[in-house]
DNA sequence: ACTAGTGACTTCAATATCGCAAGTAATTGA
DNA sequence: TCAATTACTTGCGATATTGAAGTCACTAGT
């Protein structure tokens, strides 16, 4: 599991760092959270169609992770929105990263928003 | 799979970028190579412990991508050893920045030797 | 010639994880 | 009262992953 730290594949940072968002969906959530989403059917609306079980159980993840906080910004009935922390902010250097390689070696690939590959 | 390009998720250069290399082992393996690995058994080897079957299915898989060739070093008995492409290579700047963020946010993770996190 | 050993995989059965569809709960608006 | 919306949860068959064991092509030792 993700946010198991308690059998650590090894002390490698890339491998720890991908044992938390090394999958197919983590990394589409926390950029959809960049680009300024913030509620779960928002995030369950993007072209890739992440299934709404494994939404709801990475958005549990990341908040036990600490990457995001979950708020609550309407109370009848109960809303939250989801906010990167700065330790899920700062995924955005490796998203940028990986944008580019996307950009320059696959074919077709969408170029971002300027903001979006500027942004610290 | 990583390598069908008949179906993408979506036209996102992040996605088509993690359907290469978003799994478990597959930027492990780059890493090694990188850092100086060859051969199949080199990279067996890790502390991380891959399974054989799947370091042979990701070795498939990064050759039909290009990332990295299989270059014949000896012939009786015939001996390969992997060589990352440029494509392949250009990962280095994701795993550094990945790096970097493990380093910063979970606890107990290697620094690594100064010359992968300056290297270009 | 026989046997053990090495490197590079492959095969297999058990287990884990995933995606899809459908269902639930709370609340609002018609 | 009833349909709609948001935010999930549940069930289940399909798919993927793991760990162990096996295979194949040699080579080196006795």
């Amino acid at each position: 599991m993700s946010s198991d730290n308690q059998f650590l594949r090894s002390g490698c940072p890339i491998v720890n760092g991908l044992d938390i968002f090394g999958d197919k969906w983590t990394l589409v959530i926390i950029r959809d959270l960049v680009c300024g989403k913030e509620t779960y059917s928002e995030l369950a609306d993007s072209p890739e169609k992440i299934p709404t079980n494994r939404l709801a159980e990475r958005l549990k993840m990341l908040e036990a992770e600490n990457m995001l906080v979950k708020e609550l910004y309407q109370s009848k009935p109960k809303r939250y929105k989801y906010v990167l922390t700065t330790k899920g902010r700062d995924i955005l250097p490796i998203l940028q990263d990986i944008a580019k390689w996307g950009n320059n070696y696959v074919e077709g690939t969408w170029i971002p928003l300027e903001w979006f590959m500027e942004a610290t």
